[in-house]
DNA sequence: TTCGATTTGTTCGTATGTATT
DNA sequence: TAATACATACGAACAAATCGA
């Protein structure tokens, strides 16, 4: 067979190929987070090519935190609620190294139309229905994180203010049973900064005592883009860790 | 053949084993950064595994920027004369989003014991002999990063000031082509604190105005530490962009 | 410019091992 | 135990890029 498939236009590999398919069939909601995927010698059938191709394909995804492997039992989309997944999202550690699986508060909701800052910070085109969430995560019964949330209504259809409040897990595992959207990439921009005398209240610090502040676009499938926020984060016990991989070099 | 080598006592798989053994070769100096390692037919006759075998090897040190591949020409071992690699490291971008290369200014250069902080920091054992390099990084021609490092002398020989400001390219590419020492990955921390007014003076801040403070340890392979870093960095204009690869998912 | 050798890249197939159900 | 699914290892064939004769 030629290495180019007959109905891959792209001039792309076919295991790319492939793995765009799966990547549009997930983003399809075809098989939902905690799922398995067909196995890999049925989707070899189904996309008539060899089964060390799906499994290239399929490297990839897995790579990127969007499938998970396990051996004997499939291949499961990646979901929200192990804590590993957690980490991979949430940055904030103790200043002696120390993980902690955060406590969530909510502290206020409401829905309105985006404005000029979000399309400054976010390229999010001005007057779009959001939803705005702010929320507080406390680490070891101390408030660090602040964040402010912004997310397409249209995204996110019956989004209210009960869901996030009687939420069990984190705020991207609710997005993905609830509805449907999977985040598998964060970009965060940080600087430091004078909180807001409201915000350093509510992080119980000094007055003129410096903070985080952090910009996050979060993304789904095939980089689009479907939540962002800004966050204070008080830097007085806990810091910012940027870990580039430990998967490979051993 | 069995799935596990006659030589390999760790019950690890045979391509992991090939992995180390490759990886060994480059800490020995066996291949230097810039050079073709041997092709993967010859590297599967000396080692007696197939050649598929030796690629899924090398493809985790690709993946780790350990190596690089070309088609036609061969895999080398990879730089940091490029500029991907640099930013790869360097993670500091302008509010707008612009990336840049920094302009490098040494500020001064002095040998010493390893203190208490050092220990605290980064567990660099009290009483070793390092060397303290101020090193001054400007963005349009502005002064945004100063790094205060510290280098055990023990893994750099004859260190000596006139290297350091004589040098082209980046203090990585200096430690990889003068004295062998690849690093390959760091590890950063964040906080936000108010610089000291040493500090504030060479950034050009405002007094009062708060910046982004940064410990960073540099590994080379085998997750063996070589570099120490306490930064300071002028949000003013700039901030410190952590985006998780854009490598899979598309 | 052309050609051939070399090297990595892609795809296929097969056999066997290991974990799960 | 048997069936299923992923994991490892091998090999073959051809494509595509590179480089020097």
């Amino acid at each position: 067979m030629n290495s180019v498939h007959p109905d891959n236009l792209t001039a792309n590999p076919l295991y790319r190929e492939v793995q765009w398919r799966i990547t549009r069939a997930l983003a399809a909601g075809e098989w939902k987070p905690g799922e398995a995927i067909p196995s890999e010698s049925r989707l070899a059938a189904q996309f008539k090519v060899s089964i060390g191709t799906i499994r290239r394909a399929i490297d990839e995804l897995v790579a990127g935190r969007i499938l998970v492997r396990q051996q004997g039992r499939g291949t499961f989309v990646a979901t929200h609620t192990e804590d590993r997944t957690l980490f991979y999202f949430f940055h904030v550690v103790g200043k002696d190294g120390s993980r902690e699986f955060p406590e969530s508060e909510m502290l206020g909701f409401r829905k309105e139309r985006s404005d000029e800052a979000d399309e400054r910070d976010f390229g999010l085109a001005r007057g779009t229905r959001v939803a705005r969430l702010r929320n507080l995560l406390k680490l070891g019964g101390q408030p660090v994180v602040l964040d402010d949330i912004t997310v397409p209504v249209e995204e996110f259809p019956k989004l209210d203010e009960a869901t996030f409040r009687k939420r069990e897990g984190t705020i991207y595992g609710l997005y993905q049973a609830r509805y449907g959207v999977n985040v598998v990439r964060i970009s965060e921009r940080l600087s430091a900064a004078q909180p807001p005398a409201e915000v350093a209240g509510i992080l119980g610090m000094h007055p003129n005592q410096p903070a985080l502040q952090m910009r996050r676009i979060a993304y789904s499938y095939n980089d689009s883009p479907v939540e962002y926020r800004r966050s204070w984060i008080n830097t007085a016990e806990h810091e910012y860790l940027s870990d580039l991989w430990k998967t490979a070099a051993r």
